[in-house]
DNA sequence: TTAGGGTTAG
């Protein structure tokens, strides 16, 4: 109908407008700029070779610049080495495309083929060679690079001078960073920003707040900068005060504020700025589910995750991480081996070590033991902590005697324990009733790799000579403490003087945990139960009646006789 | 002839 109607009133071909006869650099051009896919850009690519235009400078330069968006450096390269003269568009763009995504090295042998070649760098050339340095901190090959702009003359750049100051700020030089700043003749909010950055990674807040008060203009990563300073040193009142003061706020801004919550262990401020927050990335997701999951609420690390996976949004390894830590607290099979299969089957590089290392701990704590020695065993080198997580694992499911052997073999392979490795060790010894052994471990900590015992050390050890009935050298070694012995220690005793019924030790550590922490049930029922066992019911209505004079609750689970 | 750079979060 109406389709025919009007296509029958179309014009003419000859009344179109007639196309350029030099259309096809044009349309190539036009092609470039509509690809959204490396698959896009291999079909234009194709073009380029068909049409034989692979030495149009220009043409390259989009090409490459597309690729560097894309962070596809190796394809970049391989087309931009097929170009026999490139000019310098094309070179400062290879550069830029390889900074951030291969090695300062590598960033630096191209800048070295550039001026082998004919072409003379300029100032576009510098900025993201110097943050090729600043990226990994080589200050050394920064400084000559910096040397490199002195000899081309284009020192006096706005550009080259900021990165010159991030350069220096980032590697702590910061006396070089102010000379730099000092010495511009034009500043920017970013080249004041980079100078507050450098006072913030030395150290020095007051000399960043006293810049960011005297800087004529501020962009919102000025205030950001400023407000990570803070979080960074843990004021985090003088870090929401800026937050507050703020005009305008970004992602950024939320998530370090929510981060900074989390990581001081506020996880209701942190809750709601997150539900306040207009903007949520992936960033402000794994500060919630990594804050949950670091302050012993597990259950809402989950429960959080879902929620974004509800979303449709893709995890990374930063999430994937944390939400493993979370499963290894919760303790859970099924969700272990999901997650595990979720890992497996994504794009997250499981060789990166702290994945690897969180898959092991993650496995071996909710008992896939199998699974967990496959990826240890699988590793090129065993670390610290994988041995750690494999040695505890293997204690909580009752496996203490391989528990021990494996810390050996820890020490044969040359690692060096710290004073988490013993305690998991010595924690395996008690629960495994290896008093021999623990004994070794105590006292090589101390002789063979001088680490002062800890009140958790003792704490394992009383628990391994009370469990094991060595009532009164448990007692004797936490009296004979250097250290205040806290609760855990002399709650650990009281528990092994239940187990092998000793009421004459059991009311001197219980009378010293009532001192320690008077509100704590458990204790109170430990005694009553060693009461109990002895058919002392009088002293057990004692006990009884000391928790109610003292407001004591029973909490739900502990049993009473 | 056309084109290009530096600062803020886990």
């Amino acid at each position: 109908m109406s389709f025919f109607s009007r296509s029958s009133s179309l014009p003419s071909p000859d009344k179109l407008p007639k196309r350029k006869s030099s259309a096809f650099p044009v349309s190539i051009s036009t092609l470039l700029k509509a690809c959204k896919t490396i698959r896009n850009l291999e079909q234009v690519h194709a073009q380029i070779v068909q049409k034989g235009v692979e030495q149009d400078n220009f043409l390259i330069n989009q090409f490459i610049c597309l690729c560097n968006s894309f962070s596809n450096i190796r394809y970049a390269t391989s087309v931009f080495n097929r170009v026999s003269r490139p000019n310098i568009y094309l070179w400062n763009s290879v550069i830029r495309g390889h900074c951030g995504n291969s090695s300062v090295i590598q960033t630096i042998s191209i800048f070295n083929r550039m001026k082998r070649s004919e072409t003379v760098p300029d100032k576009y050339t510098f900025p993201s060679l110097i943050k090729a340095c600043s990226n990994e901190l080589a200050i050394r090959e920064g400084k000559a690079i910096h040397g490199s702009v002195v000899r081309y003359g284009v020192e006096a750049d706005i550009f080259v001078r900021t990165s010159l100051i991030d350069l220096y700020g980032k590697c702590r030089q910061i006396v070089c960073a102010r000379k730099v700043f000092d010495g511009m003749f034009e500043r920017n909010e970013v080249s004041w920003t980079a100078m507050i950055v450098g006072y913030l990674t030395f150290g020095d807040l007051v000399a960043a707040r006293k810049m960011f008060d005297e800087m004529p203009y501020r962009n919102l990563a000025s205030w950001n900068a400023m407000m990570c300073g803070y979080l960074k040193f843990g004021d985090l009142e003088s870090a929401r005060r800026l937050f507050d003061e703020m005009t305008e706020r970004n992602v950024v801004s939320f998530t370090s504020l929510i981060d900074g919550y989390a990581k001081a262990g506020d996880m209701v401020s942190a809750r709601l700025l997150f539900d306040q927050s207009p903007v949520r990335d992936i960033v402000a997701w794994s500060a919630l589910i990594a804050g949950y999951s670091q302050n012993g609420q597990p259950h809402m690390a989950v429960k959080i995750f879902l929620e974004m996976h509800a979303q449709n949004v893709k995890p990374d390894e930063f999430v994937l991480v944390s939400l493993m830590s979370a499963c290894s607290q919760v303790g859970s099979l099924e969700l272990a081996k999901w997650i595990d299969s979720y890992v497996t089957q994504s794009l997250i590089d499981l060789s990166q070590v702290h994945v690897n290392a969180a898959l092991i701990d993650m496995n071996a704590k909710c008992g896939n033991m199998e699974r967990a020695s496959h990826l240890f065993e699988d590793m090129p080198q065993r670390d610290l902590i994988s041995y750690c997580s494999m040695i505890q694992g293997l204690s909580m499911h009752g496996y203490g005697t391989l528990a021990v052997h494996l810390f050996d073999r820890m020490l044969d392979e040359g690692l060096t324990p710290d004073n988490v490795a013993f305690t998991v060790v010595l924690t395996a010894c008690s629960h495994a009733g290896l008093v021999e052994e623990g004994y070794r471990y105590f006292n090589s900590m101390k002789n063979d790799f001088s680490i002062v015992p800890s009140p958790d050390h003792y704490a394992c050890m009383v628990d391994l000579l009370g469990r094991s009935g060595q009532l009164k050298a448990a007692y004797h070694l936490i009296e004979s403490m250097p250290v205040e012995p806290h609760a855990g220690a002399w709650g650990a005793l009281l528990g092994a003087c239940r187990l092998h019924g000793n009421i004459e030790i059991g009311e001197v550590v219980a009378g010293r945990l009532f001192e320690l922490e008077p509100l704590n049930a458990g204790n109170y029922v430990l005694l009553s139960n060693i009461y109990a066992a002895a058919d002392r019911w009088l002293d057990v209505s004692k006990v009884r009646h000391k928790m109610r004079e003292r407001g004591v609750r029973k909490i739900p689970g502990c049993s009473w006789i």
